[in-house]
RNA sequence: GGAGGAGUACCCAAGUCCGGCUGAAGGGAUCGGUCUUGAAAACCGACAGGGGCUUCACGGCUCGCGGGGGUUCGAAUCCCUCCUCCUCCGCCA
């Protein structure tokens, strides 16, 4: 959510800004005459509420001097329909103003490259030598199949397309990969653990920015106004919401482990093979909480950090800079962590990074104090996938594969996996 | 699922039956001071915060006693509703 004051006397510049996401923008003229429309009624009602305040405790004192007070009350009563009126009013204009600020995207940040599409995004650095087979390389899923780590077929009888039953060594590897980046990013990287609820309710959902807007990605729970998690990041950066912390707690950082469910409305037909694309898949989430003047620092060290489980993992891989068109919603400025993908011949993404400055903030309403006194400001809220687990397996299946259909376990997943070096 | 009880400011806690100088007593914690070589103790003082509107500013106004509605000239106090927590019973990983 934009800050309304901010936008009030920015509006050309704003508008500008957000024009570069290709979205649509009619609604958002509406916002000037709302907003003095609400000002307005406001001023109104208050002025009556101060006289009712007023002339109320001069009927109290007339009552224990046992005069009479009807004139008064009898005019007071007029002023209390009047102000019921208003508020009614009111209340309408607030509701219509909520519903278009939630639905208006974040300003991208000038650091953003301008673009349309995801043809727009930049390169910004490349990691690691992908790999030459000598031999015919095989997708994942074939491998996977083939091992009887993965059963994807069996997971379509048990649920539906796009689930699936890890197995044991692939079970094994999945809870290896868990354990090995959780370890790293709590132990190294400084980050504490968690494990959220995996259903969330509608306040929450619409906290980070997912609801309004985006409710047909979401997995809703029949008879109650909860969601399963489309990512971690939704419960954790919640778990502050409506929070004032003091400055020195900052920065607060989490990496939370976690299912994430979604329902890939729109995407029917695409990456329906493999691990690529789940309804369920999961995913070891970095959040943290960061002064405004830190974040976009922060966002390197967090992006650095994803980098380094690929780095580990000795997965290529290569950093791209969201543009304009491609930021999402809620994104200020967004590095996409896109690993090397043999199947595909090119790189996909397995780790999204973003800053969404105090966009998160203003919706969650979760703020800090400088000093004890000082008036509560807006933190600056970032995530990033570290990573998502099932792309990792894919991906490490695809790299590691050798000409006799067997895999090679990393090096440093080899103490998570019982010392096996290789699945066959 | 059944039966009770409770949600008041950073924490504890009065007030709620009988609506009006309670925009919230009293503790504790915290901060400042006196005393002390220093500290503790004691004593003195400060201590609702937050949102909103308005103002160049000082300030003013408004909302606010779990959330939302209602009754009333006026509600922490009365009514409705939702949420959360606690106790007992039942069920259960």
């Amino acid at each position: 959510m934009l800050d309304m004051k901010y936008l009030r006397s920015n509006f050309d510049e704003v508008k500008a800004k957000l024009q570069n996401r290709g979205e649509d923008l009619s609604d958002l003229d509406k916002f000037g005459d709302l907003d003095a429309k609400r000002r307005q009624l406001i001023a109104e009602t208050e002025e009556l509420k101060a006289k009712r305040n007023d002339v109320s405790k001069q009927i109290s004192v007339l009552k224990k001097e046992k005069k009479d007070a009807e004139a008064m009350i009898v005019e007071m009563r007029e002023v209390g329909d009047k102000v019921k009126q208003i508020d009614t009013e009111l209340k309408q204009v607030e509701e219509e103003l909520e519903t278009l600020l939630l639905s208006i995207p974040n300003i991208p940040h000038e650091t953003t490259p301008i673009g349309e599409s995801e043809d727009d995004n930049v390169e910004v650095r490349k990691w690691g030598e992908t790999p030459s087979f000598d031999f015919e390389s095989q997708a994942h899923w074939d491998l996977a199949t083939n091992l009887d780590i993965l059963d994807f077929e069996r997971a379509s009888k048990v649920t539906g397309s796009r689930f699936v039953f890890y197995k044991g060594l692939g079970a094994r590897l999945e809870r290896a990969l868990i354990n090995f980046m959780m370890d790293l990013h709590a132990e190294e990287h400084g980050y504490t653990e968690m494990l959220p609820p995996y259903m969330v309710n509608r306040t929450s959902m619409t906290g980070t920015g997912q609801l309004p807007k985006f409710e047909e990605d979401a997995f809703k729970v029949q008879d109650w106004d909860y969601f399963l998690v489309p990512t971690a990041e939704v419960p954790v950066t919640n778990y502050y919401r409506d929070d004032i912390l003091s400055a020195e707690r900052l920065p607060q950082k989490f990496v939370a482990f976690s299912a994430s469910f979604r329902s890939e409305a729109g995407s029917a037909g695409r990456d329906t093979r493999g691990l690529i694309r789940q309804h369920q898949f999961n995913k070891v989430e970095l959040v943290q909480f960061v002064k405004p003047e830190e974040s976009y620092q922060v966002l390197e060290e967090l992006t650095g950090h994803a980098e380094k489980v690929l780095q580990l993992l000795q997965l290529p891989y290569r950093v791209m800079s969201m543009c304009t068109g491609d930021l999402g919603f809620t994104a200020a400025k967004k590095y996409d962590i896109e690993v090397w993908m043999p199947s595909n011949d090119t790189y996909r993404e397995i780790s999204s990074c973003s800053n969404f400055e105090d966009f998160q903030a203003r919706r969650a309403g979760i703020r800090f104090r400088r000093e004890e006194k000082g008036k509560p400001e807006f933190v600056h809220t970032l995530n990033g996938s570290g990573l998502a687990l099932g792309r990792t397996v894919a991906a490490i299946i695809e790299n590691y594969q050798q000409a006799d259909g067997t895999i090679v376990v990393p090096d440093v997943l080899k103490p998570y996996m019982g010392g096996k070096d290789v699945i066959k």
